[in-house]
DNA sequence: ATTATCTATAGATCTATAGATAATGC
DNA sequence: ATTATCTATAGATCTATAGATAATGC
């Protein structure tokens, strides 16, 4: 079933939509630059994709996190029992793929379709997202200072801050991607300041 | 000269569009949305933004960098001398404010808008935002393992973890921000991790 | 006279539909 | 016959302009 929908064309309309959105966001992406992508006219994506923009929009979005899912879980699974490496396999992970802004996408591309396909997407996008890395975090060893579930706000200032290395350098400075996660991944994991300063 | 244009109703679209614009980005906010905001009619926000949709959200922009930078360095100042004081300063004002989203500006807002005003608006940014709190990182002290000069990456990982904290929870869960954002400056600076675990 | 709104509407852009056309696979 | 495109266009929405209207301040 899903094999008989697939086509080839249709995979490309789904890639080059999935990037476009992944880049700029619902609102800002018209189904003309999606089209221009691939060389075709606006219309003919809607040979592909009869549900139209906001259709096309969600079954990329789950697809994607469908596909960050297993990805995010491989990735930590093959990094062995350290949270560093598995953190660091989640961050190469995720520089790798076109990734979601989970910022964006909550206030800036929810809002701009039905409600009820936004509340299943911001479930999803948690599960997906969200979910395996604060798993990283639940098993890690703690400092006694930290009250004990907080996985979940840590895992999303994770993903904001793996974001960040995305997007940010790109339009400031330009050092390697992967160095700069994996510092940061040590600043969360060690702290910046010196040993001796106490919390 | 700011004075004369500056009535109290034009006040009140330029913080109405603020509002918006920070809140879903420049393409997902239409000037319709923020007539309505104000009970008014799309066309008459003309008379006190002749510029249009474009003008209005650089002045917006351009206004709310200035805010930012003011606000920022008072409170980083007004915090003593303590790297987690100023860094707790720098997140209380944020998190008080209507900030953008800087990885939304920079990939979505920024594209939608003619070069030379984005590439301004990028310049501001970087000095309005990231300049004073990497000026916080460059005053503390540093454990050896880090190599100088990131402090412009770790300013930027640090504003997107206090943008998480305002935007993640609205939809996930819900415990108070300015306590979620003084323990993320916490691992920030000491780490997630026990003290024995050397790096 | 100036200020701050309004109505009406032009022009551009965007989504979506209808129907034609060409190529491929039986 | 099916697949994958195209052209043409309707209808909706959005930005922006023109000109009318009402209220306020001299």
């Amino acid at each position: 079933m899903t094999g008989r929908r697939m086509s080839e064309s249709r995979e490309r309309v789904l890639q080059a939509a999935e990037q476009l959105f992944n880049e700029r966001g619902y609102a800002a992406v018209t189904l003309r630059d999606i089209a221009d992508a691939l060389g075709v006219r606006q219309a003919s994506l809607y040979y592909h994709v009869p549900g139209g923009k906001e259709a096309l929009f969600i079954e990329v979005c789950e697809k994607g996190f469908d596909r960050h899912r297993a990805g995010l879980e491989e990735a930590i699974r093959d990094a062995g029992p350290e949270p560093r490496a598995q953190l660091r396999g989640a961050a190469r992970w995720m520089l790798s793929q076109a990734m979601p802004d989970l910022g964006r996408m909550m206030n800036s591309d929810m809002p701009e379709i039905a409600e009820a396909h936004a509340h299943r997407l911001t479930r999803i996008a948690f599960e997906s997202l969200l979910v395996p890395i604060a798993g990283i975090f639940e098993r890690a060893p703690r400092r006694e200072a930290f009250p004990a579930r907080q996985s979940t706000l840590l895992a999303g200032a994770f993903i904001s801050v793996i974001a960040s290395v995305r997007s940010l350098p790109a339009h400031f400075n330009a050092p390697p991607k992967p160095d700069m996660a994996d510092m940061l991944i040590d600043v969360f994991l060690y702290g910046l300041m010196p040993r001796q300063d106490p919390v």
